[in-house]
DNA sequence: GCCTTATAGC
């Protein structure tokens, strides 16, 4: 029969101190127990009195448990680097373990820098580093994205002859990732000879790092023909966010399955990339019910849903989780807060998001940051308060960016307020951040008051500067494929065939009365240039392809990494309309669902 | 006795 001991130190600590200093007592509880009582502390300040207790007595530990200790004090959740310190300097010949213990401590507590002192000084005491040290050392590097030290720190695993152990190597994987040099973190993961699901997963996120998310998929593929490893959940974590990225809810259904055949219970990371995963791919009701079936729930998982809600346009039930998880007894940071205000922001709600942001400041005592502010500023401008959208940027207590001034000034266009649009467009420009897209903004508010000398003064800003564009593009997925389309494609196979389903639309569209709006193209060419511009951006192109490669009535989905161009918009909506087909647009803003010639952001984005 | 992989925001 083995017996349970149930005694910890909170029942030694309740005793009476009747002894007067004396060896015997000492002696009667070894050092081994009161080793056990400080591993079992519950806090610093049971530890430190327990420890005290040590001292006074004279207790003499031996490096294993002084190791200990220091192990104790660092690596719990409450415990001391501080405290842990002063025992490592008590040892009198640290060894690898202690500096092992101490780098790992540092590294837990985000003090990046002295984790990488401590293994100099390790060096510098003449002290080995083992197997165990390099991993730690490595994970600082990819957290500090110093990659001349992982550089450097390599060349050692290779002169101490680690540079086969497996855990070294997806150490190197994920400290070349984390550094962006994904051609060497590739070169390391290549030459692992027998590769672990921790392998897998760390060249995955390597690419994920990088944003190329095909190779993440591609990547997953070879891991499952190789067939020696089961998936885990972190590996499929960062497959779910290439999905997301690539705008695939097939492809992330798939892994949601892969998910459900090998694991019986998903935890709350995986969850949550789910989450994420269906809201941004469009798929809000199957976000949703992941949601609604967690067991459990963090923070983050709230502010998926909240911020997937509020990009979708649904702000009343984005404040309705935000209720209930304050009610759940979490306590709102200030993420959380950007996902509510943009929730109220995309919907309209002013009061509302009036009041959470003086809920966030003055009972949360959250200081708003530049998200914060931008929130607001679209929130006000959207229903034309704009005197008050720009005396909320006056009252700013950080600098403004170029997103407020931007967002201000897209309120003075859609309330064509030229007075604040010039303030706005004139901050921007000081700031140097300006994009081709703001000089047209204000050049087309100009146009629309017929100030044509205004018109020109603009453009020939804009030619000065000779802007360039981040180059637009459009992803749908057909037949369990991504594509990818650019404005005025003419590379992709097929592209004939595309071309030939837009100028049918055209005609179509041209019965229903839309008018290309030309003053969405930059260029300076004449108004029949313009109009041929215009027919081939990429959004039009992704969707003729998509007209053609899905079934008549089956729903179109497009990703974009650019906002749409109003023309795009318009275009889209009398599309949804004629081919009867629901489309869902997501852009670096928000989600566009065209139904029956109308769009769920009722025209203000 | 210690190690590697993972989730949110204008």
């Amino acid at each position: 029969m083995t017996r349970t001991i149930v005694l910890s130190q909170t029942h030694f600590l309740s005793l009476p101190n009747n002894q007067p200093n004396s060896i015997e007592l000492s002696n009667s509880f070894n050092e081994k127990g009161w080793l056990c009582l400080l591993k079992r502390c519950k806090n610093m300040e049971e530890f430190k009195q327990v420890h005290a207790h040590v001292l006074k007595w004279g207790i003499l530990f031996d490096s294993f448990c002084m190791s200990n200790l220091v192990a104790t004090c660092a690596l719990t959740k409450w415990g001391s680097m501080d405290y842990a310190c002063s025992i490592f300097n008590q040892i009198d010949e640290p060894c690898s373990f202690d500096y092992n213990t101490m780098i790992r401590g540092n590294v837990n507590k985000m003090k990046l820098e002295e984790a990488l002192l401590l293994y100099v000084e390790m060096i510098e005491e003449g002290v080995e580093p083992d197997k165990f040290t390099y991993p730690f050392v490595l994970k600082a590097c990819s957290l500090l994205g110093a990659c001349d030290e992982g550089i450097q720190v390599h060349g050692h695993v290779f002169k101490m002859g680690f540079e086969g152990d497996v855990f070294v190597q997806n150490s190197l994987v994920n400290m070349y990732g984390k550094c962006g040099a994904i051609n060497c973190a590739r070169d390391v993961f290549d030459k692992i000879g027998e590769k672990s699901v921790a392998s897998w997963s760390a060249i995955i996120g390597a690419y994920a790092c990088v944003e190329m998310w095909h190779e993440c998929l591609m990547l997953l593929g070879e891991m499952s023909n190789e067939g020696k490893c089961r998936v885990e959940e972190s590996t499929l974590v960062n497959v779910l966010s290439a999905c997301t990225h690539l705008g695939s809810p097939n492809l992330g259904k798939c892994i949601h399955g892969i998910l459900l055949r090998n694991i019986s219970e998903l935890n709350v990371v995986v969850e949550t990339s789910l989450i994420d995963m269906y809201v941004k791919c469009g798929c809000l009701e199957k976000g949703l019910r992941v949601f609604e079936n967690m067991s459990e729930k963090n923070i983050f998982s709230y502010t998926v849903m909240i911020s997937g809600l509020a990009i979708h346009g649904h702000g009343k039930e984005a404040l309705k989780v935000f209720s209930e998880m304050v009610e759940e007894g979490f306590e709102p940071d200030h993420v959380v807060f950007v996902g509510v205000l943009s929730a109220c922001s995309h919907a309209g709600l002013v009061d509302e998001g009036l009041q959470c942001f003086k809920t966030m400041q003055f009972e949360q005592k959250i200081n708003p940051t530049v998200q914060h502010y931008g929130c607001m500023v679209d929130l006000l401008g959207r229903i034309g308060m704009l005197k008050e959208a720009y005396e909320l940027i006056k009252s700013m207590s950080i600098k403004p960016n170029d997103v407020i001034w931007r967002s201000l000034l897209s309120a003075c266009k859609v309330h064509l307020n030229l007075e604040i649009a010039e303030i706005a467009a004139e901050n921007l420009f000081v700031l140097n951040q300006s994009n081709p897209g703001d000089y047209l903004v204000l050049a087309n508010m100009y146009a629309k008051v017929q100030k044509w000398d205004d018109v020109a003064k603009i453009r020939k800003k804009m030619a000065e500067k000779s802007l360039v564009q981040t180059p637009g593009f459009s992803l749908i997925e057909a037949k369990r494929k991504v594509y990818k389309f650019v404005s005025q494609d003419r590379s992709i196979p097929q592209w004939n065939t595309i071309y030939d389903m837009i100028h049918q639309m055209e005609w179509q569209l041209k019965f229903e009365g839309y008018i290309p709006d030309t003053s969405q193209v930059l260029l300076d060419v004449d108004e029949e240039e313009k109009k041929e511009r215009l027919k081939y951006h990429s959004q039009k192109l992704a969707i003729a392809f998509g007209l053609i490669h899905t079934s008549e009535g089956s729903p179109l989905r497009i990703t974009r990494n650019l906002r749409m161009c109003s023309d795009c918009h318009t275009y889209t909506k009398y599309i949804s309309m004629i081919y009867e087909r629901e489309i869902t647009i997501r852009d670096r803003h928000r989600f566009h669902h065209f139904k029956n010639g109308t769009c769920s952001c009722k025209d203000y984005w």
